[in-house]
DNA sequence: CAACAGAATATTGTTGACAATCGGCAAATC
DNA sequence: GATTTGCCGATTGTCAACAATATTCTGTTG
C-alpha cells in the first residue's frame, strides 16, 4: 500500500481541466485586475515561467482572450492587452445597449412567471439598498440583476447573451480610465424598475427601448466627461 | 533537378505571413466549401499532415475558427465543425438582422455622399441584372452591396461589422440543408430601394428598420420550410 | 553629432517528441 | 449473460528545442 509516493507536481491531484483553461482565468483576472495595463504586451516566455508552464498553454490562452476581446494580436510581435480608443468604448457601449435591449425584448417575449418574479424582486431589493444607502451592495447587486435577465435570454438568444457578457468585461478593459461617473442610484433603479415593467406585461418593443437606454447611459456618462 | 529546395509541400513556399493564417483560411476554405460536414470532427494530425505542416498551427488555426464560430471546441475530445441546430440558425439570422439593422442607421447618420450615391448606383445596377434575368450576377452582387454598407459603417461600428461579417460565415454552415428558398429578386431589390432611400435620406431608424427587415427575411423563408 | 549599417539580443513561430486522457474491446467476475 | 475492470490504440494536451523575425545596441561614417 505504500505505492502513492506522487512523484507528480502538485497539479496532478486536482487537474482535470487543461492547464490552457487555467492560465486563461488567470492571465483574465491579471488584465482585468489591472496587473497588465491596456496597451502592455503579453510575454510569453516571461508569463510561461511565471506560471509555472510551458508556452503552449499561455499561447493558447492568449488566443482565447483575443476570442473576448481582451487582447489583439500582432503577428510576429506579440499580444497586447487591447487598448480602447474612447471611440471604440462609445461603439462599445452603444453595441452592446443593442444586445441588451434585444435580451430584454427576449425575455419580455418568452420569459416564464418565475423570472418575472425574480426580476421584480430583485427591484424591489435594491430599492432597499438604496433607502439604507448601501451603494457597495447596491452595484454588485446590480450586475446580479443584468445578469438574470441575460441567462433568462439564453434559451432565445444564447449568442447575444454570450457577446453582452463578454462585452461587459472588455468595458471594464476601461473603467479604470474613465472611473465611471456615478449614477445616481435612485434613477438607475428607476430605470430598472421600467424594464422589469415592460418585460412582466410582454411588451416587447418597449423592453427593447428601454432596456438598450439604461444602457446607453453609460456611454452618455463617457462623453460627459470629454 | 538535384537542388529541389521545395522538399516541403504546398504551403511553406512563401513566408511573410504566419503559417497558422495559410492554414486558417484553407480550412475555412474547406468548412464554407462542405468538403468538411458539419458536425465532423477535425483530426489535428491528420490536417496537419495533409497540409505539410506541423500540429500547431493547426490548433491556432482551429481555435481562430473557433472564434469566428466555425468550429466547436471540446477537451480533450477535439473541434468539430459546428453544425447549427434550427434554433440556432434562427437566432442566427434574429441577431444578424439587429446587426444590419444598426449598420444600416450608421450609415444613414454617418454616410458620406460618394457611399450614398454608390449604393444608389448599386440598387439600379440590381435592377438591370433583373431585367436581364441574370440571377447569378444578381446574387453575387447581391452580397457586394451589402458589404459596402457594411465596410460604409465600419468607422462608426466596426465592431458590429466585424460580428456581421462573421455571422454571414456561419449563416453557410446551413446554407446546404436547408437550401435557400429563393427569394423574389424584384421584391429583394425593392427593399434595397427602401433600405438605400431611408440611408439617402438620413432617416436613421427607418434605416434600421428597413435593414434588419430585410434581413429576416432569411428567417422567415427558413421558417417556411419547417 | 546625427544617421546609418550591422551585429547582438530578445521574442515569437514552428517543429517533433512525450505525457495525459478518452473510447472501445476483451477478459474476468458475479 | 450482464456488468465491471483493465488494457490498448488513438487523439489531444503539454513540453522543450530550433528557426525565423523583430528590436535594440553599438560602432562607424558623413
Amino acid at each position: 500500500m505504500e505505492l502513492d509516493q506522487d512523484t507528480r507536481p502538485h497539479v496532478a491531484l486536482k487537474r482535470q481541466r487543461p492547464l490552457m483553461l487555467e492560465v486563461r482565468d488567470e492571465l483574465e483576472r491579471m488584465i482585468l485586475f489591472g496587473d497588465i495595463a491596456p496597451g502592455e504586451r503579453l510575454n510569453e516566455y516571461a508569463l510561461a515561467e511565471q506560471l509555472g508552464v510551458s508556452r503552449a498553454p499561455v499561447r493558447e490562452a492568449a488566443r482565447s482572450l483575443e476570442r473576448e476581446g481582451l487582447v489583439t494580436t500582432v503577428a510576429n510581435e506579440g499580444v497586447y492587452v487591447r487598448k480602447l480608443s474612447v471611440e471604440d468604448a462609445l461603439q462599445l457601449y452603444e453595441l452592446r445597449a443593442l444586445l441588451a435591449g434585444h435580451l430584454c425584448a427576449m425575455v419580455a417575449k418568452c420569459g416564464t412567471a418565475a423570472i418575472k418574479a425574480a426580476l421584480e424582486a430583485d427591484v424591489a431589493l435594491m430599492d432597499e439598498m438604496i433607502v439604507q444607502n448601501d451603494e457597495p451592495s447596491y452595484f454588485e447587486y446590480n450586475l446580479t440583476f443584468h445578469d438574470r435577465i441575460a441567462d433568462a435570454a439564453a434559451d432565445e438568444a444564447g449568442r447575444a447573451r454570450d457577446l453582452y457578457v463578454s462585452m461587459g468585461k472588455e468595458v471594464r478593459l476601461m473603467r479604470r480610465r474613465a472611473l465611471h461617473g456615478l449614477p445616481s442610484l435612485t434613477h438607475s433603479n428607476a430605470e430598472h424598475a421600467d424594464i422589469v415593467t415592460a418585460i412582466v406585461a410582454g411588451d416587447v418593443e418597449r423592453a427593447r427601448a428601454t432596456g438598450a437606454s439604461h444602457h446607453e447611459n453609460g456611454k452618455k456618462r463617457l462623453l460627459d466627461r470629454l
